[in-house]
DNA sequence: ATCAATTAGATCAAAATTGCGCTAATAAGG
DNA sequence: CCTTATTAGCGCAATTTTGATCTAATTGAT
């Protein structure tokens, strides 16, 4: 075992617990009255949860020895909210020394992007739901903004290419892509400067017809010289 | 103490040892025959340090019970350099299980910036060295990806503000300042465009005779409302 | 075949941005 | 006082970007 210059081993050490926390981000679907919005995952907290921990949480764990904090985010999204075959961002470490009553904590933010039809799919309906944003819910420790972090970050890559996290499936309309592009941005985008803006990274797909009156929009799938 | 849902307490699971890493950059001024360009501090590795361990570093630490990373962070600087008073900003957790030797370590990196005369004023120079970017070094770990971490955040930093870290003292004119964030981006810069990005952050001082030939440039200071 | 509905994207004017040449202002040297 | 050196920043043309209007293309309904 190796040591410092003190002579003691790494174990020798206070150190502290890691967790991990996830704000996995979706956009809402439009209703027939409400625009597309951006949405996150919440889970429920076990039931003997008290005072601010109660209630609804991001999904986290701790991490365990052997795994990086990707595998254990992957296992809390699993365990907690049956959501598989993620591949998570790192945000911020939250280091408050107190932030946890049950001892010293540090809390690692990511964010992870999953279409809504797949996390409705995927997800324990028991457990978890999916909350619109802004949310009024009071959430524990810094969940919150760990949420507003992951907006943070959501919005600036959307900014800089076509629907980098792929909420939309395989093909889809330049409709299609901007309606996702302003739920992510939290305001509506031109659509001739957005078109110009993304069509260099879209590969265009044979048009369908669509089963309704007008010419059918063009499909496009993601240009594979863009591939993130 | 609390206990999870299998009655186990937080201290009954095993930890890593967290450690902080920082790559503490500045720009090292031009030369008659070179450019002002960037630097980052690094550290002379414990003489029982050996292999790819061996050498320069950049400074580093475990973090201590009760205090913050930016707290280790500091506590580093001033230990291994000889460097205080700064505010350091969270990079990246580095979390492969096996990246260190001496057993379960997660890194969390950082950047901080400092005017090199500042930094030539408090550093050791015994323990410590300004090496200019890009450097063919061979350092342990990750501290290559981290330093260039530190220099993608520094250049996206500044192209959005006139020197938001401070490398340039109270007053400066737009050739110093121009000269800085030429450094921190690796190119020129072309002046008039230049100045109108800046101009609305900055507040005109009183120009003062350089004692040569020519007009005086004009002074400024940071502007108030755009205060970091 | 005609009409209505829907999309693609060209065209255009306006606005914004860029970079260069140049002059005025202001200093020190002679 | 004149000359040289240096900076500030204006004016301008070129380029880029934006957003609106409009027409052509293409579908389903009649």
């Amino acid at each position: 075992m190796f040591t410092d210059v003190d002579g003691r081993a790494l174990a020798d050490f206070p150190r502290p617990s890691v967790a991990v926390d996830t704000a996995l981000m979706t956009v809402i679907p439009a209703t027939h009255d409400t625009l597309a919005r951006l949405g996150v995952l919440l889970v429920r907290r076990p039931p003997q949860s008290v005072g601010a921990a109660a209630g609804w949480a991001l999904p986290g764990t701790f991490l365990h020895e052997g795994e990086t904090l990707a595998e254990a985010v992957r296992r809390s999204l699993e365990v907690k909210a049956g959501v598989t075959g993620r591949e998570p961002q790192q945000l911020h470490v939250f280091d408050d020394p107190a932030r946890d009553d049950r001892g010293w904590v540090l809390s690692v933010a990511h964010l992870d992007v999953l279409s809504f039809v797949d996390l409705e799919l995927l997800r324990k309906p028991a457990n978890s739901r999916i909350v619109a944003l802004p949310s009024r819910l009071r959430l524990p420790y810094d969940h919150l903004a760990i949420i507003d972090l992951a907006t943070e970050r959501l919005r600036r890559e959307y900014r800089a290419h076509p629907d980098p996290r792929r909420l939309l499936h395989e093909s889809f309309t330049i409709a299609d892509l901007r309606a996702v592009h302003e739920a992510v941005a939290g305001r509506e985008l031109q659509k001739d400067t957005f078109r110009r803006l993304m069509i260099d990274e879209l590969e265009s797909l044979p048009a369908a017809a669509e089963g309704r009156r007008g010419r059918p929009a063009q499909l496009f799938g993601r240009s594979a010289r863009h591939a993130e």
